[in-house]
RNA sequence: GGCCCAGUAGCUCAGUUGGUUAGAGUGCCGGCCUGUCACGCCGGAGGCCGAGGGUUCGAGUCCCUUCUGGGUCGCCA
């Protein structure tokens, strides 16, 4: 049973009580780290939300029996003098551990049973931090990681108000849409059948914000996609959602450039490059295989298509023939990797659509070895290998097959042969990356979908290509990438009604059904639309990056686990029959075909 | 939906070629200890080896199925 904290007023975080209070009376309040009994006298470290504290109770003190029931994790208060302690009893791996406090006061608050895991322990699994996460957020490291969430938010939003941005909500129950990724829906009481669908991003209503004259907007928004998780993907996550009006990817650029640069400096004390590094989608690709390249090390793709163009090697002849390529990279340094980690390597690749790898070693005793040396004489490898620069002691990997396939699987053999190299990749690396294709061919459906979203710009110069080479047509957006995880992406949206309707038509839209999805907003594009842009950026992955997580688990304080449920709170649960009825959701319908 | 990895004490893990009664650290309970700070010492409790089936004289260990968690591909305006 804990008692009342009547009469008592915490004067003092834990973590504050150092040196200059000694000779003070101070009162702390937390939880038990430890109870340490040494027979004459009783030790407590008590933990708060800044640090830990000892507590001695000694033997002749009231409390001492009380102090000897005392265990790990109950809530306590304690009153004290802050006394020094001798030099030989100073523990200096504790920021408080010059001081403790003599205790004149003692409450049990709350007593605790015993817990699951310890607050000091590491390691403990996953699914077991986030069934008891309260337990979990207890510890350090994750205060820590939350304080720093809020430190960057509270920066983020002070760099856009004075940047002249306002901070409008937009709703939460709005209409599904038919094109991007999954809605979470909600059931309308009021409307038997119809459902509101939580927004994937305030997308829609951020532009009409632009409509409406409130020229620089943002939100630190809530988004849903029900989708497949990932380490870096959430079912429900956050967005610094930002849009602004006569305004172009340039001033975008400049914002963001701004805006990071203040949060990191002020959040972590680091200076990033005023200005981000730009490559377009396409060069992206070509030079890394990927559209979020890590560019804090190289590895870049080489494509020696042409110096392999007369091989009878069919691997090659068959790829070149049928309009594909073969591109490699150089694993600098890894002329030593193990077999069986080369064949990790063609597991990635083929993991990623490729058929194979083939490879060339060039030991340090200044050989060539290579698994395709039945159809490439020495002088031949030799010249291969000069496209990559390589020398003795690296590794160069090859790949032939469609040009998408190639790209995509050397992207990945990068990235893997990095990180077998275990390369000390350090600092943050932003990057734009631009003019993304506006249109993705789906062989399914036989159709065009936009890429992002329909309200993206075509390229101006690219408008003709619609009609003649819709595949080609590049779109005036743009990644924000940093060390390989994509933290957000924006574009520049049409404001012409005319354009919007093509794309509509383009899209298969009737004037019906795009009247039916997107209504309201085809009405407001006829009233005056200013030129605007914008751009949604990952708060949650910005925060995993600067707390160098491994998983924005570590930065949502509920996160859901892969099948998108929560061990702490069982979400999503069973509905009674009578909710759903007056939901007007009865049966759930089951199709034999699923 | 596919592929890969892991499930052994509350927690983190070890467990050899299939072979006696499944171990360690930590936590927990009890006792001792006059300054500990990862306190120390002594003692104790704690296990359906994720579940089900199979092979075998014998299974934590081998096989099949399944569940849970993690990673990843598909998917992700």
């Amino acid at each position: 049973m804990g008692e009342s904290m009547k009469g008592m007023t915490r004067t003092h975080y834990c973590g504050h009580v150092t040196e200059s209070l000694i000779g003070q009376t101070v009162t702390v309040m937390g939880w038990v780290n430890k109870q340490r009994d040494v027979s004459s006298l009783i030790f407590l470290v008590l933990r708060d939300r800044m640090g830990i504290v000892q507590i001695a109770v000694d033997k002749n003190s009231t409390f001492y029996s009380d102090a000897k029931n005392i265990r790990m994790e109950y809530v306590v208060a304690a009153t004290g003098k802050v006394i020094a302690r001798t030099p030989e009893n100073v523990n200096p791996n504790m920021p408080t551990g010059a001081v403790e406090i003599e205790v004149t006061e003692l409450r049990i608050l709350s007593e605790a049973e015993v817990p699951p895991f310890q607050v000091a322990d590491e390691g403990v699994a996953i699914d077991t931090r986030l069934k008891y996460r309260y337990m979990d957020l207890r510890r350090p490291e994750m205060q820590r990681i939350f304080e720093i969430r809020h430190l960057a938010a509270q920066s983020i939003r002070h760099y856009l108000s004075d940047a002249g941005f306002l901070e409008i909500e937009t709703p939460v129950l709005i209409n599904s849409s038919p094109e991007g990724a999954r809605d979470y829906l909600v059931p309308s009481r009021m409307h038997h059948g119809s459902f509101y669908a939580l927004p994937q991003s305030p997308q829609q209503m951020k532009q009409i914000l632009m409509v409406s004259g409130f020229d620089k907007y943002f939100q630190l928004a809530r988004c849903f996609r029900d989708e497949d998780l990932r380490a870096d993907r959430q079912p429900e996550f956050t967005q610094i959602d930002i849009e602004m009006s006569f305004a172009d990817e340039e001033n975008v650029f400049t914002m963001a450039e701004e805006m990071m640069g203040r949060v990191f400096k002020e959040v972590l004390n680091t200076d990033i490059p005023k200005a981000f590094p730009r490559l377009t989608w396409h060069e992206a690709m070509e030079r890394y295989g990927s559209d979020k390249p890590d560019t804090r090390f190289g590895m870049e793709l080489v494509n020696i298509s042409d110096t392999v163009k007369d091989t009878d090697f069919q691997v090659f002849a068959n790829a070149l023939k049928n309009g594909g390529s073969v591109r490699g990279i150089n694993a600098e340094g890894c002329a030593t990797m193990p077999r069986k980690q080369i064949d990790a390597l063609v597991e990635v690749a083929k993991h990623h659509q490729a058929k194979g790898l083939a490879w060339i070693t060039l030991p340090d005793d200044g050989t060539i070895k290579s698994t395709i040396s039945k159809f490439f004489n020495e002088d031949q490898l030799r010249e291969i290998s000069a496209k990559f620069k390589a020398k003795p002691g690296d590794l160069v990997l090859l790949c032939a097959d469609t040009n998408e396939s190639v790209l995509g699987a050397l992207g990945a053999v990068r990235t893997a042969a990095a990180k077998w190299k275990n390369l000390p990749l350090e600092g943050y690396d932003f990057l734009w990356v631009t003019k993304f294709p506006l249109l993705e061919w789906s062989p399914e459906d036989e159709r065009y979908y936009a890429s992002t979203h329909p309200f993206t710009s075509p390229l101006e110069e690219d408008v003709p290509l619609l009609d003649t080479n819709p595949a080609a047509v590049r779109s005036r957006s743009y990644d924000l990438v940093l060390n390989g995880y994509e933290l957000g992406s924006g574009s520049v949206r049409i404001h012409q009604q005319k354009l919007q309707n093509k794309m509509f038509e383009f899209l298969g839209f009737t004037k019906e059904s795009a009247a039916d999805n997107f209504g309201y907003f085809i009405d407001a594009l006829k009233y005056g639309v200013p030129p605007h842009c914008g751009i949604g950026l990952g708060l949650d992955r910005i925060i995993m990056i600067m707390t160098g997580a491994d998983s924005l688990r570590e930065v949502i304080a509920f996160p859901k686990v892969k099948d998108a449920s929560c061990p702490m709170t069982h979400a999503p649960n069973n509905i009674p029959t009578d909710q759903l009825a007056e939901l007007g959701i009865m049966t759930i319908q089951k199709n034999d075909d699923e």
